[in-house]
DNA sequence: GGCGTCCCTGTAAGTAATTGCAGCTGTAAT
DNA sequence: ATTACAGCTGCAATTACTTACAGGGACGCC
């Protein structure tokens, strides 16, 4: 029903934003979403800044979830930060959950945006090089069945992912991690930096002089292109060259 | 087929290691892979320590492995560091490629790991907060038709990002982030903070004192349970505060 | 009103990082 | 054998961060 391979070939060939979109609003409108929305780099602190976004859903529901500051509250984002696994939208035959008080505004939140033309729905978290991770999710305007939606689970999850590897090449800031050839002793140096150890403990841990440490570590941080131990190590996190 | 749903919770219920070892190997069975390995936290520079390691291939041929220093030269960790997209293994019957060195070594090497055991395999990376990220391979015996392994793609996708979603549970080291809930402020700076600049830097930029600066900084590292600005970035960038 | 939280600011002593200088060893490749 | 590079070390001056003292203003909530 569904080549996945071909699909990753028809999104790789994909050379500007404009042109993915239409790409997989083809493919998202084949499996019988109306709507898709590829978000990457969402903020935790509610503004629209860098974040970016691909697709849409109907900009009516989009001004009212901000200013409704829904991004705090919705259960979809939470789970994407946190987890790798699909989620399906709560459907309306669920029951609203007993008397908490979050539990009814995310209630409200989901027939909200029915009422705004975004009935089923799955979204899928996205996590890439360097920290970043996003999300992509499909929404159909009229409800789908239940077995209907399972059954594309595998396939949505794989194209959301074709997805995130061609569109986070479009996605503005982050500079290409560009992976930097870093001795051992350096990666060892910005490992221990990371964790909050002073040059001199470091010197202690390495068995070697407080001096040779600093070295180290002025050259890592001139191989990363930046400045500052503290810029170092984000860029050696985001970079993947230590894991803190 | 394969209902993906109920491979999910099957999963969420193991609780230990080797729970999860059982219960993946009864899939990757019914799949017809006799062979899987999920690897979490690589390393960059080549030692055995601090990863996590679930499941396996021939001990003879992990030793081989190392021994070899496989892990700079296989292509399966590179793609899997930089991408999110599953990766078929080489089939026998690819030719050679042209006469690059890193090539030969590469080609090599694949057809080492068949006299192993590992014939037709396919891994899937998988990332997830705090800059984690692994892969999961599955591996068969023997050659499995092209068309039978495409099909297996989307399942084995899913079914790979459901095992991390449980497995990175019981890999050591990384504290649970616990998402310290930081002011607007507190995340401002340290963005900053990460980019390089200094404390009056950053005070010129938000157009208040630098000693405010240094006070939200102290704050927002208090609040992340770390000492010392350094961990305070590394702890904000894997618990996903902020993405410089 | 009282309480909590966030935001803001000052002084001052002590500690750590940055940057410039100069020099040493060992190993691996050409 | 010369070159290149990784690793190692010392001294010194400047800049930046850490910590502990102390304080005020604005807002929302019960």
């Amino acid at each position: 029903m569904f080549n996945a391979i071909a699909n990753i070939e028809l999104l790789q060939l994909c050379e500007t934003s404009e042109q993915l979109a239409t790409t997989i609003s083809g493919l998202a409108g084949k499996l019988g979403f109306e709507h898709w929305m590829y978000g990457l780099d969402l903020p935790v602190i509610d503004d629209r800044k860098q974040q970016y976004m691909l697709g849409g859903y109907p900009p009516e529901w989009v001004d009212h979830y901000f200013v409704s500051e829904y991004l705090r509250l919705d259960p979809v984002i939470a789970h994407c930060q946190a987890h790798s696994t699909p989620l399906l939208w709560p459907s309306t035959n669920t029951p609203p959950p007993n008397t908490d008080k979050r539990n009814r505004a995310v209630w409200r939140m989901f027939n909200e945006a029915r009422e705004f033309g975004l009935d089923s729905g799955i979204s899928i978290p996205v996590h890439g090089l360097g920290c970043r991770w996003g999300l992509m999710s499909f929404a159909a305007k009229t409800p789908m069945s239940s077995q209907d939606l399972q059954d594309l689970v595998p396939h949505l999850h794989l194209l959301a992912h074709c997805i995130h590897d061609v569109g986070r090449r479009y996605a503005p800031g982050v500079a290409p991690p560009a992976t930097a050839h870093l001795t051992a002793r350096e990666i060892e140096c910005l490992h221990w930096v990371a964790a909050g150890k002073t040059s001199w403990e470091i010197g202690r841990l390495l068995s070697v002089a407080e001096r040779t440490v600093v070295f180290h570590l002025q050259n890592a941080t001139q191989k990363l292109g930046v400045s500052g131990r503290q810029a170092a190590i984000a860029r050696a996190i985001v970079a993947g060259l230590i894991t803190p």
